[in-house]
DNA sequence: AAGAATTCTTGACAGTGTAAAGAATTAGCA
DNA sequence: TGCTAATTCTTTACACTGTCAAGAATTCTT
């Protein structure tokens, strides 16, 4: 658990473990959410260290940030090449893998002159429970 | 123009226009670009109008919102299935056509029991005035 | 144990978007 | 044309998400 952290060069303090595993816990969790978890298993935590911890391991990569439109952004663990599908009335978010094989969306019809270096991919739904 | 919003069953009022042809004349603006636009042509227009009318719009399905990740929501008016380009650099956002034809990206490699409406697609990469 | 770097707290702040209430305008219709 | 009802617009207030800055506290390294 710790090894992630130091593995990615940070120091491991009780609050970055509460973190990464608030996440691990309950992936797509926004940021208020992930400091509710932590305050519940340490007591308390302050709202700028949440974010300061969140930037930091999204920066190393061993958390991704997602921010589905008319949500504030949302985090997980998963790091490897996945979609989301989102529910459309609970905003409930669930990982999706990719339709047709490793990485195939990095392929535009035409890319325009970008460097394209990444393909986000947000289904949209409704879910069972909310059918 | 107008006839746009009377199909709609919007009332056409002279700021409804305004802020319909700001959507046509630069797409991907944000709200608040919107409100500079109409202003410069009618000489002012409350923040609140501006998001009551592209509200409207948009329920009624003459423009689109987007929402790419770090940036504040974006309106459109091309409504066809197509998708967004993002300069990671710039934010510039330009519009792109479905790789694979029409409406391909709804299939999911599993719906997990969702009803998938909307594959949403967005292309990160460097523009070219940024390479 | 000491110095350097990181992490954490506190307080302030900006930007985006919504809520509510009343005034103004518009459309529909007699 | 004039009346009524519905929509649109303004104003004010507010919640939420996220960042910035400065100093205190903690952690790592040696």
């Amino acid at each position: 658990m710790s090894e992630v952290l130091r593995s990615a060069g940070m120091q491991v303090t009780a609050q970055r473990v509460a973190v990464y595993r608030a996440v691990q816990d309950s992936p797509h969790a926004i940021a208020d959410e992930i400091a509710q978890a932590v305050r519940s298993e340490l007591g308390t935590i302050s709202r700028q260290a949440v974010y300061d911890a969140l930037r930091a391991m999204c920066e190393q990569g061993i958390l991704r940030r997602i921010q589905p439109a008319g949500s504030a952004a949302r985090y997980e663990h998963r790091v490897d090449n996945h979609h989301h599908l989102a529910c459309r009335l609970c905003d409930n978010v669930i990982d999706i893998d990719c339709a047709v094989g490793r990485a195939p969306c990095l392929t535009a019809a035409d890319d325009h002159g970008y460097q394209i270096d990444e393909a986000e991919v947000i289904y949209w739904g409704i879910c069972p429970d909310c059918q």
